[in-house]
DNA sequence: TAATGTGAAAACCTTCACAGCT
DNA sequence: AGCTGTGAAGGTTTTCACATTA
């Protein structure tokens, strides 16, 4: 009863292909092909061609994808094109961090809500978001139509925190925790995990580092 | 002249094999078997055994693995037994909530150095750090030994600020800027991105939100 | 008995190469 | 002439299944 299934990864470079053709549009680019915009990704032509066969046929032969309008169909695909709320979990310094970033709001990601734990801090403001107590939560996601829960509490309270947005309603979680929380199927979850990606880099530093020989 | 070359999607997985492990370790778990591990981080069985299989033979059969040895072992082919230098670059507000994450410092990331292109910043202090002339880099990276760089400035300087890190010798980078940066061949580069985690994620959110029909 | 380590099979993803359209 | 869209080929990653060993 399925669709064609696409490839989550497929899905993920998705919104690279958004950025680079928003990026296109801002210079004055109407028309682009595979070739141009993977020069600018870092990706073969061929790849770009086959992600964008999944959903439909956007380009023109011999001549490219308009640009305005793959844009637009891209959104679409991925839901960019409506306003999405979000609620932040843990008033803490990253949590702070988190509802002044100014990189969500301009692509329709509003933070709307936040919540925490100590009660000291309920009823105090972070900009100009209210900190409620985590009691208000299943009311505040009911009322204010919130689907994404970001999480930015101690690892020992992610798991918890996690599953208490779940089981009110919240199915998309950006999780900045250092843990790898389990969600039920059918909620997707994200993590933010700076440290993870350290650990990695430094495998490939290690023999960089052991170079030079006499 | 290479080694038998291990996929680097293997090597993104080992830092979830320590972080796991680490937790275990504390809880007092003596020896644990693919089986557990795979539950605790919802994976195959088989994938941990022929993820480990590409480094050597950690484990005892019909037993499982050491938690500790096999800790100190991971620990070891990913370099975390040393202690890693790293400057920031852009002491705005992503950058002044990087260098008081407290995530970085137990797992021997240190932020030794901080650099601003606003010279009203530079010399002012961020935490304990002494924010620097972007001037002062070249020869800070040098002396202090640093080998990564965190880059938390506007996606616009990104690119730049990148390529000046690498020419005075950085190899890793870890990219906060909301860009897709070029680096050359042997550097290392990882991006926190959490828009293009949110904007991946509304695909799948989409169609939770479409349910429920008459 | 219980669980590893690993070739082989299966699944998945990327790239090729070209028919077909503009 | 130029570039898309796509089956087929090629490559990579995951899973299977079992010989082996504690």
């Amino acid at each position: 009863m399925r669709g064609p299934e696409v490839p989550e990864v497929v899905v993920v470079r998705l919104p690279l292909y958004v950025r680079a053709l928003t990026t296109m549009l801002t210079e004055g680019l109407e028309v682009v092909s595979s070739q141009q915009l993977g020069s600018r990704l870092l990706m073969t032509p061929a790849q770009i061609r086959k992600d964008l066969s999944y959903f439909g046929r956007f380009g023109k032969q011999g001549r490219g994808y308009n640009v305005r309008f793959l844009l637009q169909e891209l959104r679409r695909i991925l839901a960019l094109d409506i306003e999405w709320r979000a609620c932040l979990v843990g008033v803490g310094r990253l949590g702070r961090a988190i509802i002044n970033y100014p990189g969500f709001a301009p692509e329709a990601f509003n933070i709307v809500a936040a919540f925490d734990h100590d009660e000291e801090q309920v009823g105090t403001k972070v900009g100009d978001i209210l900190v409620r107590s985590m009691s208000e939560l299943p009311s505040t996601v009911e009322s204010l139509g919130i689907s994404i829960g970001i999480v930015a509490v101690p690892a020992t309270q992610a798991q918890r925190v996690i599953e208490h947005l779940v089981a009110n309603g919240v199915r998309g979680i950006l999780n900045y925790a250092p843990v790898a929380p389990k969600v039920p199927e059918g909620t997707v979850i994200r993590n933010i995990d700076p440290v993870l990606s350290l650990q990695s880099m430094t495998f490939y530093l290690r023999e960089s580092l052991q170079t030079t020989p006499a």
